[in-house]
DNA sequence: CGCATTGTCGCCCGATCATGCATGATCTGG
DNA sequence: CCAGATCATGCATGATCGGGCGACAATGCG
């Protein structure tokens, strides 16, 4: 029916998105889809799981992080770590301000580290973040759309229309990557646009890095360095990354040695 | 029956998943849940307790590590009582419709208690609701707006207008109180304001409601107990109290004991 | 211009896999 | 110790898989 003819490389980035998009794909579904044999697609498949790419099933193929958002894993792993940084990035914002906390595992640390006596209102596109504001009393303004389980929040353009009437003094911005080259950078397009779309707004920019986001870029490029005012990144990160971001005009805090006391508040 | 079908390697995943939700699974219902034998069921749960991902039990599995769980959780936020009325309205809703849960505890319930093998959409205005829909895969649309605290969910102006555009099939409307001459009624007045206006949006009415809301009345007042197409009450309800449901057209279930529940051997 | 090479793709076939059912063993609660 | 539920195993069946083969087009080379 749709059997216009692809390139070869389309094919398979059609199928990737669709990957992304749905979190599964069905062999057989895609070759009538596409109109092209079943052999081809599973050949597709194949490659494609070869280069770790998606994860091959009977039947078809699923995204290689686990069928569910992965942010759900994430806020399981680094807990103290991100606790750590989240209370030296929770330190630079300046009480009673308007904040965007983007969504990110590491930006739900921060929600648990803001305090509701420091007046402030904050705005997230993140549920799990909202909910972890609303438990600790902080007046929160939700951003609405449909989810993108991978992100953990929504960034369609729902969420943009939203956020419009919103100009935050700071932006938390959830990084997947940060680089000297590459600036900030996501992990998809849509991720992407929502993102400067939010930056574009924002008065200031903080980023909150753990470790193994330091000079690694992910695909899609946010904003350049120069535009982020404060970087808050691990105790012991390496000086050279730390000098980098330093060198791009970016005002960076070192977050205290986590292996210290202190539990956060259930 | 629920389901459609599901990848090979989707259904463990869901089962991890669910596994690590709750702290245990038991064979019968994931079968029926699923759709698929019990054999299989057995296969995979013998499978994943073989790559050490879950501990085989008779009846069904439980999570490696029993002590850390959201089981705990789960317990603190509603009680096995909200649970086993969430099982039985989430049993009331079609697979595949399109849903609007409001806030409120008993509504998170149900929300931890849908399947994502049900093709539900679901809209809703509260963000631990939303949170916990994202954890169980299922897809997600939030509202967005500033939160009212003690409503738990967005209702304002902007609420309103992120919700215009989406027609449930099925509105899960949070009650406050339920009473023969005031219907369903909300504590606040922009809070009834706000079901009022998704209730005219919406094919069919759904409550559950926890016995001490049976019979009281809040003062604002939201629709007509004939507008309500579904009640859930809990097993030991009165029956004076379900007979005025009944009697006002409303199809009424009866929650299941929450004691009846089978117990895993430890 | 002709010819060889390369790569994509469709088709076919034996192998493999997932699943449901039947059977007999095993476990559990009373 | 019994009745009923649950389990492991073997088998049948249908779908899927992977590799091999040949067709066909694009490209490179003489």
């Amino acid at each position: 029916m749709t059997g216009q003819d692809l390139l070869l490389g389309e094919r398979q980035d059609l199928i990737r998105r669709r990957l992304d998009l749905s979190g599964r794909v069905i062999a057989a579904e895609l070759a009538q889809e596409l109109g092209v044999s079943e052999d081809t697609i599973r050949r597709d498949l194949r490659e494609m799981a070869a280069s770790g790419l998606c994860r091959r099933v009977y039947g078809g193929a699923l995204r290689v992080s686990p069928a569910a958002g992965p942010i759900t894993e994430r806020i399981a792993a680094g807990g103290e770590r991100k606790a750590a940084l989240a209370e030296a990035a929770a330190a630079l914002i300046p009480p009673g301000s308007a904040v965007f906390l983007d969504a990110g595992s590491t930006n739900l640390a921060i929600a648990r580290a803001l305090s509701p006596a420091s007046g402030l209102t904050v705005a997230t596109n993140a549920p799990a973040i909202a909910a972890a504001l609303l438990e600790r009393g902080v007046a929160t303004i939700q951003i609405g759309g449909l989810i993108d389980p991978r992100a953990g929040g929504a960034i369609g353009a729902s969420a943009m229309r939203d956020a419009e009437c919103f100009r935050p003094d700071v932006l938390v911005l959830g990084v997947c990557g940060i680089d000297r080259e590459a600036g900030v950078t996501a992990e998809s397009f849509e991720e992407a646009e929502y993102k400067r779309f939010l930056a574009a707004k924002s008065r200031a920019l903080l980023v909150a890095v753990t470790n193994e986001k330091l000079s690694t870029a992910a695909p899609y490029s946010v904003v350049p360095l120069a535009r982020v005012a404060h970087a808050v990144i691990e105790a012991d990160a390496e000086e050279a990354e730390a000098a980098a971001l330093a060198a791009a005009g970016i005002e960076t805090v070192r977050a205290k040695q986590p292996s210290a006391h202190r539990d956060l508040p259930r």
